[in-house]
Parts: C-alpha cells; structure tokens; sequence
DNA sequence: GTAGAATGTTAGACGTGTCTAACAATTTCC
DNA sequence: GGAAATTGTTAGACACGTCTAACATTCTAC
C-alpha cells in the first residue's frame, strides 16, 4: 500500500510507465495515457509534488522522485501480478485483463498480492505440474466438463 | 455489472446480507453495517428508492425491489466468487478474504468474474486433481519450495 | 398518554477528482 | 524574431460521498 487514493496510484504509475517507454514524461501524455484533461493533471501532479513523489517545474517535465519511483514500483508490481494471473492462468483476453488489474490493484491487500504472486510463481515453477491441471483446466473452460484425463472425473464416471 | 457506483452497490448489498440474517432492515443497521453514519445512509438510500431499487417510507424499513433483489444478487455473488478464491485457493484468512473481495468486487469484469468462476469450479470438480496440485500449492506456500512430487521439480533435481 | 430514549431526516460543510472556459507560457517555423 | 500552434495553468463549477449539528418522528415504559 502507498498510501496513495486509487487515482493518484494511476497518476504515479502512469509517469512510471511513459519513462520507461523512453521519453521524458509531459503533463500531455499523461493526461493521454489515463484518458484525463490535462487540468486534471496538473492539479494531480501538484498533490503529489507536495509529497515529494514528484518533481514538476511550471510548464516542465514531469519526475518521479526516489521515493515516488518506489512507490510506482510497488504499483506496477501488483498490477503485474494481478494481469499476469488473469492472462496466463484464468486465460482472460490480454486486454480486458489490464483493464481490471488496472482498477483491481488499488483494491488488493498486501497479503492477498503476496499470495497470489506465490501462486503465479507455483503454477511457473510447476508448469506441467501433474500432467498438467492448467491443462486440464483449459479443457475444462472451453468443453466446459471435467477432461477424462481427471483423476476425479475418472473415478465419477466408473460409479455412473 | 449494476450500472451503480462502488458506494451504492455496498449499500444494496448490505441491505440484501441484512435481509438473509433474517430481520427487517433499518437504516441504523445499514450504518452500522458498513461503518458509515445514519445521514449518508438516509441520503443513499434515498438515490436507490429513485431508481426503483429499493423501497423506503420516511421512518420506516428499507426493502429491496425485485430489481434491486436482482442487482443485489449479482454483486453479492461477485463477492462470493472473490472470497472463495481467496479463502479456498489462495489461502487467505477469512478476515482479509472478506475485506478484499468487498473491495475488489465492484472492480471486476464480467469476463474475469465468470473465469475465476470457472477457476474455483474446476478446482472443486476435480479436488484431487493429478495427485493435488493445489497441495502442492499449499507445501510450496508453506515451506517456499516445490515440493519434490512435483515432476517439474523431480526432473530439475536429475539434472542437479 | 406522556416523557425520555432511540431512531431518522434535513441542512450545510468538506474533501476528492473531474470538467470547461479563459488565460499564459513555450515552441515552432517562416 | 514574431505569429501561430502547442502545451500548460488558473479559476470556477459540479458530482459524489462523507460528516456534524440540529431538528423531527417513532417507540418504550412507566
């Protein structure tokens, strides 16, 4: 948590984003990036200028500090680990994957992010793990029943 | 999806869980329910009963309408959907479980709520699932390490 | 059946975040 | 180097959701 509200979460890491795309960030692009006026934007920067996370001379470029870049991170680290789930284990369209990890990662608890990193972690580190119930669950989305391949499903035929 | 804002739908929400507990619903414990005070529930539950959600005579109890039922419903079982992910999959005391889906579940797609949906379906449809990966998951959790029935894990040692 | 307690409402303020309209600075380019 | 285009800011409005303080109604119990 950075103690930040859901909107200048997006403001910080929309900076965090477009540097690391290269350029130097303008109140413009921001207001581009997150679909804003720029007014929006220049009232945002300058709350998140008086809290040091943030450097923006009038009319100048746009900076996170140290201390803003940590807390970009820490943004962008939980919007990663909630599209990452989406998009490689629920098998959600890339775009509406960022869409929702875009408003859900304001909302997640340190604990839960932890463990659904772990979890993301543990399906990588696992990947056919037991021939492969990510597999399996695939099938299973798009056949909508449970594969034969299933212990269990195997075991409910035989009583049927 | 309810076409409502984060605050309403926890509104309508804890008018249908107050209704499930059995007792007829007064504003005090709309208020107490969700931690805010009488007036901003008077105010809320006043925005519902305009759109034919809920029913509220001046001094009187609050009743869901068929649609605000409906509506209630849908939100309620975005929650469940969250909590049971988060309680049964991810591990998540049941506290924090709560706390986030209440939070998360006025953020979700209806694509990625259908999917986790699915997720949490197949995983009970087949609990045993290829010797268990979800234990698995949970020695991995516990201990930070795959557990050695992994096979990824097993063929990894091989080459050590 | 009325006084006091409990509950509910109204009025008005405030914080947050957005917008438009008008103005200001900066950059571009002939 | 100055006019026009671009970019940025300020001022002021508004929607939303919350609050406190004051007032109104209803309920409870004698």
């Amino acid at each position: 948590m950075t103690g930040q509200t859901p909107s200048m979460e997006d403001y910080l890491e929309a900076v965090a984003v477009l540097r690391r795309d290269g350029k130097t960030v303008r109140v413009k692009e921001i207001s581009a990036a997150l679909g804003v006026k720029m007014p929006s934007v220049t009232a945002a920067v300058g709350k998140l200028s008086k809290e040091g996370l943030v450097e923006h001379k009038r009319y100048g470029y746009v900076v996170l500090t140290p201390k803003g870049d940590q807390a970009a991170r820490e943004i962008f680290h939980r919007h990663e680990v909630l599209s990452h789930f989406l998009i490689d284990i629920l098998n959600i369209d890339s775009k509406t994957a960022r869409e929702d990890a875009c408003r859900m990662e304001h909302f997640i608890s340190p604990v839960s992010l932890q463990r659904l990193a772990k979890f993301v972690e543990f399906v990588e580190a696992c990947p056919q793990g037991e021939p492969s119930w990510l597999r399996n669950y695939s099938y299973y989305l798009e056949h909508g029943e449970i594969p034969d391949s299933c212990p269990a499903k195997a075991s409910q035929q035989r009583k049927e």
